[in-house]
DNA sequence: TCGGGTTGCTTGATACATCAAGTAGTGAAG
DNA sequence: CTTCACTACTTGATGTATCAAGCAACCCGA
């Protein structure tokens, strides 16, 4: 924790700004193809995504949120959505009455199956061709680091 | 632009879910401290900061736009808000009769003067200083060169 | 076994973003 | 000097996120 500073110099300024841009546009550009090809948010797809590579396609709501980057709220109204269209659905936990459980319909792994390449394609267009193997990493490595320090605030 | 993979690697995964992390995280982490301080989202305090760095304190509607990363109709909305707000003002531009000008308002200032510091320190708290000044500079040019492409898009 | 505190989730109200459509000014070709 | 395409912006409708509050179920100490 620092103290306040005055402002970021010309150096930290010219890569805030490059790095406030790149986390307003690129949610917005994740979700042009989708909505396009599936009609689904890119939040939406990643709650299916994370649900197919889930033990059972199964996983508690709670969890679920955390693996999304999104509050519980969000992902309960999302799952409210979902599952009226028929992509996932949801029932109480056997173990923990507290607990709800979601899980991937067939329909919701076809849309999977029919948005995964277009999607895939985005991401290598925007980010994978874009850098060698070293840069991917470091890419990973910063931003796993400054994930950390939202999560310590 | 490749062609449709099959899908992600280990290792290219490895660095994609955390991006994710962050482009999904960081925004609500900016907001918090902004609204907890000034009642102004991350976006609106955007929109105050680039038109006091600006010539005159003023700038054409289309140009603030684009460079607080949003839509001209989603700074519309917001340039409404704050102008009923008192924190910034717009008149047509004199020389194009299409164009709008928006300017910072003493109000304006103030909620920036009395806003930054906090902000200042919660950038400095997620970013700067968890990294030195060659991985700033690394994280500014590749935020740079992934905003290239999805302007190309 | 009962009470207080906690956890997991949902809901409803409000605020916000997005999209499509609309208005009006401009510039340039004919 | 008119028309056509384009630019700049605003608006209204719709959908979505966020926050605070609520409701059960659970856990644990007394």
């Amino acid at each position: 924790m620092s103290d306040a500073a005055p402002w970021l110099d010309d150096e930290e300024m010219s890569a805030w700004l490059p790095l406030i841009g790149l986390v307003m546009r690129l949610p917005g550009a994740l979700d042009q193809s989708l909505r396009r090809d599936v009609g689904l948010s890119h939040f939406e797809y990643g709650v299916l995504a994370v649900l197919e590579h889930a033990e059972d396609q199964t996983m508690r709501m709670s969890d679920l949120a955390y693996l999304c980057n999104g509050s519980l709220s969000r992902l309960s109204h999302v799952a409210r959505r979902l599952e009226g269209d028929g992509l996932l659905r949801r029932y109480a936990c056997p173990t923990d009455g507290r607990s709800t459980l979601a899980t991937l319909t067939d329909g919701g792994r076809e849309v999977l199956k029919k948005a995964a390449p277009g999607h895939v394609k985005t991401v290598r267009d925007l980010i994978f061709d874009e850098f060698t193997r070293d840069e991917v990493r470091q890419l990973g490595d910063m931003s796993r680091r400054i994930i950390a320090r939202i999560q310590a605030q």
